[in-house]
DNA sequence: GTCTATATAATGATAGAC
DNA sequence: GTCTATCATTATATAGAC
């Protein structure tokens, strides 16, 4: 029988730790402060994870874990529509997503190597929409991915602007819903009149050839 | 005479902290490690600065200043085009961007004064680009004005890991051009097949309809 | 597994000479 | 303005009892 409070020791440490890392951050977090959130003694922190930097370890571990285990499912079962795509950072494992996010910008490797995996696993899943016929083909299909999953990683790092700029809680319902159908709308081009994106896209790939070629000349 | 490396102390420690403060975080930062980037004793950062909460600060005001300048002066010189706009945080102010990407991410109010102030200068273009014909207007302008600065912005913070996926170095003149142009791409709506983006628009419509009629039911 | 007590090291900050 | 020397605090981590 084990109730909601009565799991390990460890278990809880973890989750303290979790939840203080992306708030406070990793040096500002004292093993302290979490041992206190945990209801047990600083020594058993460092016992159970040898020290703080083994701790934050353990936490990166957990989640990107949790996240492969997620996205796994998610496209076995084929509930990878693109709409859950371009939303995905905001629902589903909201608090999950949110740490691995922080994870990223203070540099934890264990959370780069899940981002390459998540980069590559998007570029094989474009590949296969765009046979299927939903997505177009990118002709630079890495850049695209990364870029795509980078400004979504980097939008949850900005959840508190983005709910104060909004006047919502970005958590909320309301709040993934004004930012979903704002990423969408981003996404979609809706925002540029008709004509004027492909225009500008053509520029700029006229640009790239110019400085590829001034490259191997110079 | 002031040659590069003769300026003042105060100027010298504050550009050694703005460096060190996005790269190593703040508390990681020593107040020591900063003073010997810049030549100087401890102390001497202590007596321009008062404490290390107050370098900070100086760095954030001085940031935020230079930016609200060069914005200024991009809007008065009409030097603001729209792939501009979308490659803004990867060009031009380079360091400068990359510093107030990590102030949000890290909890600067100064920093937070900026975003909400750029939010709102975004709307107020938009709607002047939206009257011009050259942009269209949306129903939610303050969320897609504060996503996408938030995407921008967050895609700053990711640097390094966009870097690696991609292979280049993210400031170098090809990692600019790759991202910028699978930037423009992904706001451009290139990525969809025709007509498929505004029918999950009007998908999602419905259901923010629905969401609003349940929450004023309820 | 969990605690109390403590060792050790590093940091932000101060005092005061020059 | 700039330094040397030092204080006071706080943090991680260890030792060892229960």
């Amino acid at each position: 029988m084990r109730s909601v409070d009565d799991v390990t020791a460890a278990a809880r440490i973890r989750e303290a730790a979790l939840e203080r890392f992306p708030r406070d951050g990793f040096e500002a977090t004292t093993i302290r402060a979490i041992a206190e959130d945990a209801g047990v003694s600083p020594a058993l922190v460092l016992h159970h994870f040898g020290s703080k930097a083994g701790l934050r370890r353990a936490c990166d571990l957990h989640v990107v874990d949790r996240i492969r285990t997620v996205k796994a499912d998610a496209i076995e079962s084929d509930r990878l529509t693109d709409p859950d795509m371009m939303a995905t950072g905001f629902q589903m494992a909201g608090p999950l997503m949110s740490y691995m996010a922080w994870a990223l910008s203070s540099g934890s490797d264990t959370a780069a190597d899940l981002f390459d995996d998540l980069v590559a696993k998007s570029v094989e899943l474009l590949e296969l929409a765009a046979k299927h016929g939903s997505l177009q083909r990118s002709p630079d299909p890495q850049a695209r991915a990364a870029v795509q999953l980078a400004m979504q990683m980097g939008a949850l790092v900005m959840q508190e602007h983005l709910g104060r700029a909004l006047g919502v809680d970005p958590l909320s319902a309301e709040g993934v819903m004004r930012i979903s159908r704002a990423s969408l709308e981003l996404f979609s081009g809706a925002m540029f009149a008709p004509g004027r994106a492909d225009e500008m896209l053509r520029a700029l790939d006229t640009a790239i050839e110019n400085t590829r070629k001034e490259t191997h000349d110079g």
